[in-house]
DNA sequence: AATACCGGCGAGT
DNA sequence: TCATACTCGCCGGTATT
């Protein structure tokens, strides 16, 4: 067992993961500027890019872009590839790197389609050198079985190994030693940190916090009163390069789905267009064995404004026509007191959200604890 | 006073 | 008109107990 306190987390990111898929998928546009796309099907080419390959990035597009945008970037790069985002053979390849990585280290946690944190605390006795080959035994049998390129970063916790990730890609290895973590972050922008956006930066600036040491030496009471009693101290936390979050599985908290209506509207038919989304999420929660028991709904007006409803139900539910039915009667309200307001506000983007999702068939020891409570 | 619920916001992939 | 589809976490207000 070792003990001393000092963790050794790695952060592994698969390289532009998307793109690069679609590269092993069809190695002749390998050389070429990839880019995968989200159609919204309003326009022959209305939506967003989801991630492009480097050779892309380097002629500026990036993640979020409109696609038409990103076209116009590359009009002098006729080579290009626009590609639809084929987000169930992303997962399939996915699914199987991180039944890979879980094989590295017991102690794992998957925080997208294309990353993951290990505890190789264990496996690597406590020493950062030990960790280093391990990930590099890691990257080379993701490269082997896969042939996809990642990127490790690692350091004493979660923060640190993904500040590692991000200082090097792609294809990197980056290793924080415990006792270098302030030395690298104090030479950061404070909008590197992560979990620090636009929104956060600003308001930070605002209180004349400009770098990542000016933010590490500030009074947290402050801090607190800005941000509130939880961010407060995480920011100031996060600036010193402290996490103590463990390593851990997570049961998924919320499934959502959300489309684009061909135009924007003051309602719509909701069997149209929500019966399919009801179904999805039904057959989703089936297939993970679970019941939700709250439904809500989201709203993205013509501003891009998010607007939400929910409602917790009585019971546990995995039913299509009961999702389908407090959805529409979200809607219902919803447009309603839309109605009232001044300002006349059409809708773009709706959705169904499904939360407080629960396990169902509990196994015998959480059943007979559940039981006797 | 503590907890539950709800709607909004922000961040990230 | 250029602006996807997800997931997670926190905040503050209000209702409930």
């Amino acid at each position: 067992m070792v003990d001393n306190g000092i963790r050794i987390i790695m952060c592994v990111d698969l390289d532009y993961f998307y793109a690069q898929v679609e590269e092993i998928r069809d190695p002749s546009i390998k050389g070429k500027p990839v880019i995968v796309c989200v159609y919204s099907g309003r326009t022959k080419d209305s939506g967003a890019v989801s991630t492009c390959n480097y050779i892309a990035r380097n002629s500026g597009v990036r993640s979020g872009m409109p696609i038409a945008l990103a076209k116009r970037i590359m009009a002098e790069h006729p080579e290009a590839v626009f590609l639809p985002m084929d987000h169930e053979y992303y997962e399939s390849v996915s699914n199987r790197v991180m039944a890979l990585l879980k094989e590295g280290s017991p102690r794992f946690e998957q925080a997208s389609i294309d990353e993951a944190y290990l505890d190789a605390t264990q496996q690597s006795a406590g020493d950062y050198a030990l960790a280093r080959d391990l990930s590099e035994k890691l990257k080379a049998e993701i490269f082997d079985t896969e042939h996809l390129t990642c990127t490790i970063g690692i350091g004493p916790n979660k923060l640190v190994s993904k500040m590692a990730v991000d200082s090097k890609k792609p294809n990197g290895l980056t290793v924080i030693l415990p006792g270098k973590v302030r030395e690298y972050f104090d030479t950061l922008p404070i909008g590197k940190l992560f979990g620090i956006g636009p929104k956060i930066e600003k308001k930070l600036a605002s209180l004349r916090i400009l770098t990542v040491a000016q933010l590490a030496a500030f009074d947290v009471q402050i801090l607190s009163r800005n941000f509130g009693e939880k961010m407060g101290p995480q920011l100031r936390d996060a600036a010193l390069g402290i996490d103590e979050e463990p390593v851990r599985e997570r049961e998924i908290e919320q499934f959502s789905r959300i489309v684009t209506l061909k135009e924007n509207a003051l309602s719509f038919t909701f069997e149209e267009i929500l019966a399919p989304l009801a179904k999805d999420l039904s057959n989703k929660l089936v297939a993970a064995n679970m019941t939700c028991q709250s439904i809500g709904i989201i709203a993205i007006t013509s501003q891009l404004r998010t607007k939400t409803r929910s409602r917790k139900t009585d019971n546990p539910t995995d039913s299509d026509s009961e999702i389908l039915e407090v959805a529409s009667d979200l809607f219902r309200i919803f447009f309603a007191e839309e109605k009232l307001e001044t300002e006349w506000t059409p809708v773009r983007r709706v959705g169904i959200r499904l939360f407080s999702l629960k396990k169902r068939d509990g196994d015998i020891r959480e059943k007979s604890l559940t039981d006797f409570l």
